[in-house]
DNA sequence: GTAGGGTTAG
């Protein structure tokens, strides 16, 4: 005797489980019920059985089979498989979940049955399915032919449909279509203005978002639409990108004056804003007033902190919030690499593996920052190992920070090697490259880079003009140099800062065109700064121009007292000037001011401990070695300076 | 049944 089937009890809970059962089990099911007669369209065993089956293989064929063994079904089991697909967390993984949905509404269309059409709920899942994939990777696809059924079957005034278009629109299309369907629909409700607004703020067009929502503010009374908790936390997140305090303010104000409820997710928002607005005062009393913090308040914290330099308030927060995710970790780390605090950083990081919490992306990019700075490549060299064999994707992000890495630790061939290996480079990973290029003296190949990024669209930025113009400087290309600087203005209409001042008048400076480096410090928009200065004086030096060189020596005083380096070169360009008697005034001036030198420091890393050196140290263990070391490079310095016939000085 | 927040490279 077979076994008694299991109640239909049970059955039910078998396929209600969030874990769908496997295959096999649900066939079984699938034979229960039908012996049983309980898959006519009236049970909610269909539903059921659909969404399991939707769910339970990763195999698209294997589901796309059970199904056909379903049907004919009835629309609302198609929409349950729908919406259990789109709710499913598998969305990491890719495109395999959309295109079982898709599968699905194919199936469903085809069935062509009076019972099995696609309804009013059909599309909302099936748009959200096609939308949070392109939230993740890899591309919407998909959405467009269905929004063209939409049309097709007259749901377009139906407002959960037209909603949940206007949002996959606004996610994976253009704003302006999106605006245009919420322009032209005939319903429209708070979910319409709010996901218009919330799509303005996540595309980083917040002004649209205000313009929208104080236009809504307007309407309240004939429109029955008064913003709500969603509404605002739309505009003060977009308000946190327009870093306008006083709009911040005031909308904090509409909040409570309205009767919009403070969630704490509205409390959050309002927190990142006055942070974000430069308002640490105002973040810390709201995240004072919330009753249950989740891990976001207090990581929103952290990053207030971090933003202000105040690491130690921040490590506080990070070691009295009650539980951690990855966030707060990255939150903190990040703070400790933008204030420059990387040892703190990597000391967080060796924290972060022994409270077992897996780094992702983030962290790997914060750690690599943190070598860059510190020239710590063997360290660099282990966070790569590390993303290979955790097969951590190599994103653009992650790509470019590689590429940073090795270039600012010193291996430009490795730099170089990974960067052929991002398969999708943007500006920056470009950027990357280039300066690397540019500051091991690859001055050629730097400008050849960037010939390849224009060719291939890419847009360059300010910091990339630093790279080539740079290179320029190093390689003495003067007409190089003046092409990408007017380049920068006139093609790309990039606004010239210092730096890129600097590097083009050390350039001409260096070239001999000195006539033509004053003008441009006499037309800058801006205040030459000491580098600048510093430009003039090496060029005057250089080439004996001593009244301009005694002007830009007075410029460099002034801008900085304290620094007694140029009293010794001012003295030394009266020196080899032969002028003795101004050098001596200099000298003794800087014996009557008392500046004295102030350090410098340097550090180096090796097998993992990061060195920290300050001039004349001679603290380190190996001391003796290290200086044996250093006199043997000098030495060979001048060796190579005398046989090129060229001045060694200032080099050591 | 539709919409909403925080960490992110040069």
């Amino acid at each position: 005797m077979p076994p008694p089937p299991p109640p239909p009890s049970r059955l039910f809970a078998l396929l209600s489980s969030r874990r769908p059962p496997p295959l096999r089990l649900l066939l079984q099911i699938h034979a229960h019920l039908l012996a049983a007669g309980l898959l006519s369209s009236s049970d909610n065993f269909p539903s059921r059985l659909a969404a399991a089956y939707a769910l339970s293989s990763p195999a698209t064929s294997d589901a796309a089979y059970a199904l056909a063994l379903l049907a004919p079904l009835p629309t609302s089991a198609y929409n349950a498989a729908i919406r259990a697909l789109s709710l499913s967390d598998e969305f990491g993984g890719g495109g395999g979940v959309v295109r079982r949905c898709l599968q699905l509404y194919r199936a469903l269309i085809r069935s062509g049955s009076a019972s099995a059409r696609p309804d009013h709920l059909t599309f909302p899942f099936l748009l959200k399915a096609c939308a949070r994939l392109h939230g993740g990777k890899g591309g919407g696809y998909g959405g467009e032919a269905v929004l063209g059924h939409v049309l097709q079957l007259g749901f377009d005034s139906d407002v959960f449909v037209v909603n949940a278009a206007t949002n996959y629109l606004a996610v994976c299309g253009s704003m302006g279509d999106a605006r245009r369907l919420f322009d032209e629909s005939p319903v429209r409700d708070l979910v319409s203005w709010n996901t218009l607004i919330g799509g303005y703020v996540r595309r980083g067009n917040p002004q649209e978002a205000m313009d929208l929502f104080w236009r809504m503010v307007a309407e309240e009374e004939d429109a029955a639409v008064r913003p709500d908790e969603v509404t605002m936390i739309g505009v003060v997140s977009g308000c946190g990108q327009l870093r306008d305090l006083e709009l911040g303010r005031r909308l904090h104000g509409f909040v409570e004056s309205n009767g919009v409820r403070c969630t704490v997710r509205m409390m959050n928002v309002l927190m990142d804003m006055y942070v974000k607005c430069g308002s640490l005062e105002m973040a810390k009393s709201v995240f004072e007033r919330i009753e249950h913090r989740t891990v976001v308040s207090w990581t929103t914290m952290i990053v207030g902190y971090a933003k202000f330099g105040l690491m130690d308030d921040a490590r506080r927060m990070f070691d009295e919030m009650p539980e951690r995710d990855v966030f707060p970790w990255n939150a903190l780390m990040t703070g400790y690499v933008q204030c420059k605090q990387c040892k703190e950083a990597l000391v967080l990081f060796h924290e972060m593996q022994e409270a077992n919490v897996k780094p992702d992306e983030i962290t790997m990019v914060n750690l690599l920052t943190a070598c860059s700075q510190l020239g710590a490549l063997e360290m660099g060299m282990w966070v790569h190992r590390y993303i290979e064999k955790h097969r951590l994707v190599l994103s653009v992000a992650l790509g470019t920070s590689l590429v940073d890495m090795y270039a600012k630790c010193g291996n430009i061939e490795k730099a170089i090697h990974v960067f052929k290996e991002i398969p999708e480079k943007n500006a920056l990973t470009w950027t990357a490259m280039i300066c690397g290029l540019a500051n091991h003296g690859h001055a050629n190949e730097a400008i050849e880079h960037f010939r390849k990024m224009i060719e291939l669209g890419q847009q360059p930025d300010e910091i990339t003009f630093i790279g080539v113009l740079s290179a320029c400087c190093h390689a003495g290309l003067v007409e190089e140099g003046r092409e990408f600087f007017s380049l920068m203005d006139s093609k790309y209409q990039l606004e010239r800062k210092m730096k890129h001042y600097s590097c083009m008048i050390d350039l001409l400076g260096r070239a001999g065109h000195l006539d033509e480096a004053e003008q441009l410090v006499n037309t800058m928009p801006m205040e030459p700064d000491a580098v600048v200065w510093g430009a003039i004086f090496f060029a005057c030096r250089m080439q004996g121009n001593i009244s301009l060189g005694e002007k830009a020596a007075m410029k460099l005083v002034e801008i900085d007292p304290s620094d007694s380096g140029i009293y010794v070169l001012l003295a030394n360009m009266y020196a080899e000037a032969n002028m003795r008697k101004k050098a001596d005034k200099v000298r003794a001036m800087m014996r009557h001011l008392g500046v004295e030198k102030v350090p410098g420091c340097s550090c180096i890393e090796l097998n993992g401990v990061v060195h920290e050196f300050i001039v004349k140290d001679k603290s380190h263990t190996d001391t003796d070695a290290i200086y044996n070391c250093l006199h043997e490079i000098t030495l060979q310095i001048r060796h190579t300076a005398d046989l090129l016939n060229i001045s060694a000085t200032g080099v050591v």
